[in-house]
DNA sequence: CGGATGCTTGACAGCGCTTTCAAAATCTGG
DNA sequence: CCAGATTTTGAAAGCGCTGTCAAGCATCCG
């Protein structure tokens, strides 16, 4: 293990002081031609690579931006990560991750490690540690809240009502007046908010709600295939799905496909997110864009802005319906009953 | 923004020195238990976190481990990371990420940015960083290298050759005789590897080797899509596909199903990765399994035995064929000019 | 040509913590 | 009860860097 080359090292070497050498590196005020001259040599000689946390400590911050995620390999977290990361490359700011698993004492045990790590700014993707817990560290540093709304705090999101009303407006336009809905924990505010864009959509078209058409999954693949096979066995019926997520969709294709129920022959199917792998799926999913990028990217400007004292409006994140060929025209009523008899 | 509390200030509060605070804090040496009863008050009453930068600067060493990976919002790599994660939950470590995005020039800017950020070891997954770079890291902090086999490197990894064989040999077992495959790219060692493994697969079952079959893609769904297209195009006959992985295979099926050739009715899948979304696809992929998060985990094992400077040997990391939906006994010969007509 | 003005530069303290070293306190046993 | 051994404790230096402050220097103008 080498020793590390330090700025004083870098100071020695160009026959200058430590404090120059900071001034060079740091641009923070003007040196004489001469004498940058050679410690820029100096550097190179020595391969001398800063110290960010030494840096860090001096200034009292550690030009880190913690991001608490629920479970960084899911598809959807890993979007936004990459618009955080994208939003910081360049800048002297890196992001630290830390996952709170959709559990309070994780979350909890998260966001200590990042201010214990120090933090200089914080960006909390949903999740469900109390308010008062995030308005309290407010108070030491900037926060940004994603997916969440928090009085007080710098909050982003998207409309999920109106996505999910737009998702289900989609199929009723297709002619579809028996539409499931899988919907998410309802722990989740924006699952609730989904559920409600879907039945202001069925109450515009004039098609009363029915309670046994909604099975309520948990945002996974596999709550899906058992939310459409409870919907099977209970005998409903229904000409299209609107899952409250894509990967919940993903489970209720394979239950259909089980069934030989053909998607979007007999069933259409609709999701929302929009994963980089809805695109390929088959068929194609049609479903409600989320822009996951984004939101991670505005996430992170707005924390810098903040950081910096400078104002920054975030720019406005909707979500789009994107129709590929999960979604179809209803066929004859008769249909409608025919996967009853599989 | 807050003053933060910090270790003197608990000191002064609890009537001992800093040293003392500090002792009981890491438990280094034995305190009288009435001081250290005053100290584990005054912590609590101030709600004091250590601060981990100023620990590490003191110590040397930052308690953190980089990562490289190419691109964080990829299901595979997330899969790894999770196991990273996992590895270093409830030590004093944590990850660091950043992503080279399969591009020489950015992977050795993230090598910077860790360096830089003082990371006590490092993984690295995968990439294309020339040997000689690693090597040099290697005499700073412990390095360990996922997926790729550097000499003088710790190396963890699977036996792609073997993984690739047993694909295409489940296919030829299912009567299969023209097997196209869709490769990775020719600049990544695995992608070889697993072409390799077809090759002798298809040389064992006496199935003469056609480079018609074989399309180069770029492990994106879309070149998936493309290879089939291309395959199509140029009227090769073929009755399975196996795919150097997932994400190929995902397009792939996308490029079938828009030409109305079924799966596995008419054409048998198989990939390689198995990410979580595959056992969800329609119909769910036949693939060879490779341990994501368990290559994360192992490699996070080590990199902390290498720290404290224990013995440690990583668990064999070994591929396994799951069998889903996506693969069929091959149907009577004429069918396998079948698609060409379409 | 001397004093005033404006730049460039280095010394030094300090960021929050660890760790060595030696002094202070406590404990032995003869 | 005291010398000596042992343990507990605090003072102080230092990790690598920044940023203030004042000294050093060149330059300018009357």
């Amino acid at each position: 293990m080498r020793e590390a080359v330090t700025l004083s090292d870098v100071a020695r070497e160009a026959g200058v002081s430590p404090s120059t050498v900071s001034r060079v590196i740091n641009g923070t005020a003007r040196v004489a031609a001469s004498k940058r001259e050679a410690v820029l040599r100096a550097i190179e000689r020595l391969h001398y690579r800063p110290n960010i946390l030494a840096k860090g400590l001096a200034q009292g911050r550690s030009l880190t931006i913690g991001v608490i995620t629920q479970e960084i390999s899911s598809p959807y977290y890993g979007e936004m990560l990459k618009g955080v990361e994208q939003a910081l490359e360049g800048t002297t700011y890196h992001p630290i991750f830390a996952s709170g698993h959709w559990r309070v004492d994780q979350e909890e045990a998260a966001l200590k490690v990042l201010v214990s790590r120090q933090v200089d700014g914080l960006i909390v993707m949903d999740g469900s540690v109390p308010e008062e817990r995030l308005q309290e560290l407010a108070h030491t540093m900037p926060v940004v809240v994603v997916g969440r709304k928090i009085p007080g705090l710098q909050c982003l999101g998207i409309d999920n009502r109106q996505g999910a009303y737009e998702g289900v407006q989609h199929l009723i336009e297709l002619g579809h007046r028996r539409i499931a809905h899988i919907a998410g924990p309802t722990s989740h505010p924006d699952a609730i908010e989904r559920l409600e864009g879907y039945r202001a959509a069925l109450e515009d078209a004039h098609i009363p709600f029915d309670p046994a058409l909604v099975v309520v999954g948990d945002y996974m693949e596999q709550s899906g295939l058992l939310a459409v096979e409870a919907l099977l066995a209970r005998g409903a019926l229904f000409t299209a799905i609107f899952a409250a997520n894509d990967q919940m969709a993903y489970g209720a294709n394979v239950a259909l496909y089980r069934r030989g129920i053909r998607v979007p022959h007999d069933v259409s199917l609709v999701g929302f997110d929009d994963l980089p792998s809805s695109s390929y799926f088959t068929p194609p999913l049609t479903t409600v864009r989320q822009p996951g990028p984004a939101m991670g990217w505005e996430a992170a400007r707005l924390i810098l802005a903040l950081l910096e004292g400078r104002d920054y409006t975030p720019k406005p994140l909707s979500t789009q319906l994107v129709v590929r060929e999960s979604t179809a025209l209803i066929r004859s009523s008769g249909a409608l009953a025919a996967h009853l008899l599989t």
